[in-house]
DNA sequence: ACTCGGCATGAAAACGTTTACGTTGCCGCC
DNA sequence: GGCGGCAACGTAAACGTTTTCATGCCGAGT
């Protein structure tokens, strides 16, 4: 037998269409005793309303889709964690999608969000402007993640990468490192080329005669390691490494560890991150700490703000998320 | 202006909307010049097919619902990762749905999927016989994930605990531990339990003259300091710890190393999970691996195939994804 | 030439809800 | 007693699709 619909519960409970729809929902316009009937009756046939339908009549999903990059990894993890409370907050279901390694893939399932989803989180490396104005269903809510599309069409949100490098340099030049050398993400990443900026921004503008001084990595942990290898044969040697993030960094320490360096009296080294296993490895990584969830969570709220409320325009809006210095000991500060 | 529907694109390219459907769908019972014209004017109006109609009449969704308890850490970000992953093999989307602290909550959660997905992956602690007949939506494919549930109702899937916690004391004992103490996870939970079992039943049938040694942890890094210690007094002291899973062991070695006791030589230490730290302590912990992502994976599979062929009675199946020995430093085994 | 079959197309029903609107009955007030 | 108003309830339209059925057309087979 197929699933009760809610004529079936109207014929059960000798009443129309309507009336149960009346009870079920608002619970006015019915008597205390019809709706208590239906009521019954509803749970009775294990009544459950169909959601398409009552989207379709509605025009509401109560539902907002989130399509990323890729769901790999503590990051992706923790954003969908945020989005996730956030929603639940907020009474909305998630429709997660990911991986789109080309723009058609990304398109389809953009297109796909149509009369899916009241609202739309997005962060896809495949975004410009064009893109959007082709594929988004438009009218329909949206919140850009990290994006390099800073435009004043949408509402976006991404974290403060200069603002944590800035305070990286700070607090390195704070404990008397003059000689820092950064280690790169990869190139054309958008995380990756803010870090570095705030890196030589804060260096010029704090410690002016401090040479600024670079070497290549891709966030993996081999290139970390590599990196610590050259680190090794600069002359004079760097007494600080800031890396671009902790995987590097571990990497980094790996390489300096294995040529008897000792960490943090001759080279001190950073990350930016804070992987949980940061604080594990000796000594425990000094980092900067980015909230993902909390990135998720606040692209939500302004996603629910747009939802519940439509007609205020609230495009342009472009809001970071701030970054915390974690100091551990591989930085010498907290001997802990 | 609000979106178009097929009856835009109809009147756009002069026919009716039975033709649009048709041209834009199958492709079949239509001119290939009038399909062309009518893919223009679609592609004009940027049109995208409301999928809650689509939905209503076709009494398909394209969608699959996973409901977690949780969202929290790597176990959840895997598992999403691997359900993710074969979903998109099918082209079915993904409704995410967690943390139901209690059981009506779940309740909701579940009914909410009535009309909005095609299948449901279901791994929830309130998911007894009597919560799924009530709020089920019946003639739904369900697969449950790690339930305690084993019953011929439903299809199921779980992971081998058992047998990798027996593997991992075969491998104990080949390296020649005899006093092997095991650390359990929190009473009540499933997994922890058929760990202690596999534990307990391999040490009965391959060396039923060792001591059956138990102490108690509750997954949490702290525990397994706290129980690092207690082997620390135990006499005649163990010469081999494992731990219901990689942060208790990991604890467990922070307490032992602040003791000054030497690992692997004078205590081998093992966890069960393989989380990514585990190859970045010192020594690197061996562990046992369950592959998380294959476990979504697989019950994404399962769950397809019952969408696919729902006359095809597949209630009942239950398999389980094997869990794999790796060794590592920590038990003195292969100390690279 | 007439029929038959197939093919392109359109009209309309159907999916399960919500909701605007109409109808009924009741109560109270003049 | 008539009338207005209000509350409960039913009828039907609407949402945007897909799909079944009917219609008309054209070509081929007899």
């Amino acid at each position: 037998m197929a699933a009760a619909t809610i004529k079936d519960v109207a014929r059960e409970a000798r009443v129309s269409v309507a009336s149960v729809s009346r009870a079920l929902n608002g619970g006015r316009g019915v008597t205390a005793e019809t709706g208590q009937r239906i009521r019954e009756a509803a749970t009775r046939l294990r009544y459950m309303p169909h959601a398409a339908a009552r989207m379709l009549i509605t025009r509401r999903t109560h539902t907002v889709g989130a399509l990323l990059p890729d769901l790999y990894g503590e990051f992706f993890s923790e954003l969908i964690r945020g989005i996730d409370l956030a929603a639940r907050a907020r009474g909305l279901h998630l429709l997660v999608s990911s991986s789109h390694d080309n723009a058609d893939a990304a398109a389809v399932s953009l297109r796909a969000m149509q009369g899916r989803v009241d609202g739309l989180l997005l962060m896809s490396p495949h975004a410009d402007a064009a893109f959007l104005h082709q594929n988004l269903p438009h009218d329909l809510p949206t919140v850009l993640m990290n994006t390099r599309l800073a435009g004043d069409d949408y509402c976006a949100l991404s974290v403060d990468n200069d603002g944590g490098a800035r305070l990286m340099v700070e607090h390195l030049l704070a404990v008397g490192h003059q000689r820092i050398v950064f280690i790169q993400g990869p190139p054309g990443n958008r995380d990756a080329g803010e870090r570095e900026f705030g890196f030589r921004e804060a260096l010029t503008s704090h410690a002016p005669d401090s040479p600024v001084m670079m070497l290549r990595g891709d966030f993996g942990e081999e290139s970390g390691y590599r990196a610590g290898q050259q680190v090794l044969a600069m002359r004079p040697r760097p007494d600080a490494v800031f890396a671009a993030n902790d995987m590097m960094a571990i990497g980094c320490m790996a390489a300096l560890r294995e040529a008897g360096i000792c960490m943090p009296e001759e080279i001190a080294v950073s990350g930016f991150d804070d992987v949980p296993m940061a604080r594990y490895v000796t000594p425990p990584l000094t980092t900067i700490q980015v909230h993902i969830a909390e990135l998720g969570g606040q692209a939500m709220d302004l996603l629910g703000e747009q939802i519940d409320h439509p007609d205020q325009v609230m495009t342009g809006i472009h809001r970071r998320v701030a970054a915390k210095l974690v100091v551990r000991g591989s930085t010498g500060a907290a001997p802990e």
